[in-house]
DNA sequence: GTTGGAGTTCAAGGCGGCTTGAACTATAGG
DNA sequence: CCTATAGTTCAAGCCGCCTTGAACTCCAAC
């Protein structure tokens, strides 16, 4: 064993290198962030990192998760689209594989989630604002400021619907950028 | 007391009636979408809709909260400049106003949670980085794909801000419509 | 048929964040 | 100075989500 840098990786097979950590943890801190799992982000991120198939047991050692969750965590990535298991070929275990057009299958996750939870809210408004109509007892004054929220909800969802299709426009710029293309990664600007 | 519809006040001061239950809801949900308190929503809610300042005490009614929560609630929203604190004219209680610039307000304060977000992922992210460059046994293959993700990290990073721009310039629009003009409160569009 | 590994499911437990309620401070009035 | 009310603070409890670990299913090999 050579002198112990802390990035030095213990075997060449499968280095728990701190580096590693890092940018999957990074990538786990994202996808939190975005109402996601943080565990599914980092397996995601483990799978893309690695480049090849791993097998659920490897995931299960490299992130110190338990085999239900590893199993589980797998499914929801497998269901988006994320990644795809790679059948045993010969007679070992499954391994699986991350998908570089995460960005799509995330993106239109997060945006269909967001368009029913907007959709809700704004139903929520009318219903009050409804039943606040025809309820004379209502004073103007708060009709109006009832009146008021709802018309700022109807701007708002507009303007998240501008943000999700110009952003679907960056989505395909994007899209490419993870992909194992022989361009340089970064198209500059 | 007249026929008991659902949105019946019991006494004209202050009514309980479901559908300014509704709307506060909504409220909070939204609030609590954009990562704030779900409550603090409320308050911010209650006090907008009654458009006259209230006593701490009816907040806690009103809300069913209790005496500490209204108290940490309401010290956060005037933190942030939503909420303003009439001081008691005479002997009386405090009472709290709610500022109908909330938008910007927490336009602002979620601009600056997600950048200093931001900014710490990609830190750690090109700190991976350079771990990595600096470990020669890191395979190539690897390295290529580290930096693919922080290119994307980049480019979500200035899609993000772009958004935020774009946003700010439609917020403009939004912190008008719940100001007590005299127009209607719809522009139509 | 049986044995063993891979994978799934789910109840129990852990963990973190929010709310409560009581103790505490501050201020005005008696 | 004493009392009462408004308001603040914080430890303890509660609640919901996530993970664990064990039981179960499936399938291939023997």
């Amino acid at each position: 064993m050579a002198a112990v840098s802390p990035s030095a990786p213990g075997a060449e097979g499968s280095p728990p290198g701190t580096w590693e950590a890092m940018a999957i943890d990074a990538v786990g801190s994202v996808i939190e962030f975005w109402g996601f799992k943080r565990n599914q982000g980092r397996v995601w991120a483990l799978l893309y990192l690695r480049g090849e198939a791993l097998p659920a047991a490897s995931i299960e050692q490299e992130l110190t998760l338990s085999k239900g969750a590893v199993s589980m965590l797998l499914r929801d990535l497998e269901h988006w689209g994320v990644v795809s298991r790679v059948p045993r070929k010969g007679a070992g275990p499954n391994r699986y594989l991350a998908s570089t057009d995460v960005v799509r299958m995330v993106a239109r996750v997060i945006a269909e989630r967001e368009a029913g939870f907007v959709a809700d809210i704004r139903r929520q408004l009318e219903a009050a604002l409804s039943m606040a109509r025809q309820d004379a007892a209502v004073p103007e004054a708060q009709r109006t400021r009832l009146e008021r929220m709802a018309a700022l909800a109807e701007q708002v969802d507009r303007g998240l619907q501008l943000f999700v299709q110009t952003a679907r426009l960056d989505v395909g710029t994007w899209i490419g950028i993870l992909r194992e293309g022989r361009g340089p990664a970064r198209p500059a600007r």
